[in-house]
DNA sequence: CCCGAGCCTGACAACGTTGTCCAGGCTCTA
DNA sequence: TAGAGCCTGGACAACGTTGTCAGGCTCGGG
């Protein structure tokens, strides 16, 4: 004999809904829902009722219902290249503020720089309808967004621009902050400066390249190809990069490092040199202040690009229609020694 | 050149839904269904046309109504303290990968300490029906976690235990490790230790301060109030608090610092102090072996932490009953040089 | 005493998807 | 050639919530 399915709260792995919650207060489905929502229109005494069993049923409503119906989920989503990196910490937060001050949640990705993990992440994301994105892209094509920006999806890139779309954009001026900090070194009697970079097809490794190549020719410095390291980062090749630069025909007496980890590792080598070799870094790093000498670097805020890419994003989706722009905030140069050292040959 | 797609992907603010793709294709709601998600029995021709109905009208499967019908959301949420802290960017990472290897997205928020907002935001990820919590928590009562646990939330917190509930819990061993590291202190000639950590509500202040008073009592070394500083972390204080237990009436000749931000803090105040004071910090900061000199340190691992953690949570998941249990991870000493000056008056 | 206004309340449909079940057409074999 | 079985496709209900709307009640005024 089949019996009727109960439907209790104390099941394992069943929710009370509502309808649970109404029939315990002997009330209509629809009077919970205004309990609830605090909607009007509901008794004192009724009230009491229904949040009486909503506390003994232990209720929660159930969000994806409520989309469902409503349309709007109330969160956002942010695909960063990695969560663990010091630059995305700080960023990541100020974008989570923001949401908390417009009552959203944030959903968040690694992408870990890989393009097709990006694209992935991103579309189960607009799959669980966030109402807006904000992506640090690692890929260059970011057509596979045009349904979505189409159906009303608020979107910012974040550090890079996106590719083939037509979308906001928050990034530093890695131009710009890459050639004043090779400047620097070049006023400080710099003539043979490395370049320790990122892939160049990463949009800020590029930009941040010719700031350099710029600074260079400003100043009528032909570059050695010998000085360049490009596409490297994990530190055994950065190390390996570092030191060929150092020990080579014609040896550096500077290094622009364009990235924090990329810093870092150079910090390292040159930890183990007697030569006093100058350096600037781009992205700040903490504890520079301490080291001996302290890191001169071109500092972006992460927390403010982040902030200003979220209140951008509430803003489209506030409804005000504003054609897509590029927001380049200034990075700032801090000094601390390191990039103040003279060549030493 | 691609079709333009038909009047509902293109009117703002509406997508298009299996129904649409349907009628373009010309075939049943179901069938679109079964092309979406892969299951069998679809004609290749007929799946050709599926596909190419929703690659025109940029159709994505909605979720939520997927999740209402399904019941499982693929999602676990994460509630930590500070996303910009360098002691949780790797930790959220590790968890995320880990949901990435369950196909699962990661939903997080900063509770920013606050026991309300904890609760809030644990009840907002409940509410998107989350299939599991990791919960780094700030509060001490969770008791309102009970109808979620029951309900089959899995559930595990980090770092410090749940309160008034049965549930997993990983942590370090703080006791230990504290201990550990002031034992090395009194190891190296020192008696008169200063401690300086967080409120001792928090759970891993209290261990760690535990830890210091059994590795004085160890030792037979009575603790002067004037050696403790308790609750303090912004750094203004802190270094206050430093200043004070150095020119006190009975100054100490080693300190130890009970989390990141204030052993970073004390590196700073040191460093404008000649006479050398000795250091050993709980958890490890970036760069710690460059400074002059190298900071000592009690380590914990953030990822395996993480790690640990979210493979738990979805052991709960796969339907393992297993009782909660209390995972302690070994914290590790790393030697640098701060922790073994000799103690200078 | 009756009627309308105003306030509470609940029945019902809809949101977009998936599970169930059945129909129709096909192939294969006896 | 008929019957059995298989394969493909579609109709329909259900998931839990909210918006719409209408019904019933109370109360005050005519």
């Amino acid at each position: 004999m089949p019996q009727t399915p109960l439907r209790s709260a104390t099941r394992y792995g069943t929710r009370p809904t509502m309808k649970d919650v109404a029939a315990r207060a002997g009330v209509g489905l629809k009077t919970v829902s205004r309990v609830v929502n605090g909607e009007p229109g509901v008794t004192p005494e009724t009230e009491r009722r229904v949040q009486e069993a909503i506390d003994a049923l232990g209720f929660r409503r159930n969000d994806s219902a409520r989309v469902l119906r409503k349309g709007r989920t109330a969160s956002i989503g942010l695909v960063l290249e990695d969560l663990a990196d010091p630059f995305y910490g700080p960023l990541s937060r100020s974008v989570e503020e923001v949401a908390r001050a417009h009552g959203a949640l944030l959903i968040n990705g690694s992408s870990a720089e890989d393009p097709e993990r990006e694209q992935e992440l991103v579309l189960a994301l607009c799959a669980r309808r966030v109402d807006g994105l904000v992506v640090i892209p690692a890929g260059d094509d970011h057509r596979y967004l045009e349904p979505e920006l189409k159906a009303g999806v608020a979107t910012v890139f974040v550090d890079r621009p996106a590719g083939y779309i037509d979308a906001d954009v928050v990034l530093s001026d890695n131009f710009g902050g890459a050639r004043g900090g090779v400047a620097h070194l070049i006023a400080h009697g710099h003539r043979r400066i490395g370049f320790i970079g990122d892939m160049p097809r990463i949009h800020t490794a590029a930009e941040r390249l010719r700031g350099y190549r710029a600074a260079m020719e400003d100043a009528g410095i032909p570059v050695a190809d010998s000085w360049m390291s490009l596409g490297v980062t994990d530190p055994e090749r950065v190390r390996r990069a570092a030191e060929e630069m150092l020990s080579g025909p014609d040896p550096v007496t500077a290094i622009f490092t364009a990235n924090n980890r990329v810093t870092v590792t150079v910090i390292r080598v040159l930890a183990g040199h007697t030569r006093r070799v100058a350096l600037v870094g781009f992205d700040d790093i903490e504890l520079a202040d301490l080291l001996q000498p302290g890191v001169t670097v071109v500092a972006q805020d992460a927390a403010d690009i982040g902030r200003t890419a979220a209140e951008r994003l509430f803003r489209q989706l506030d409804g005000t229609q504003v054609p897509p722009e590029r927001i380049e905030l200034p990075t700032r140069l801090i000094t601390r020694g390191s990039g103040e050292l003279p060549p030493a040959d």
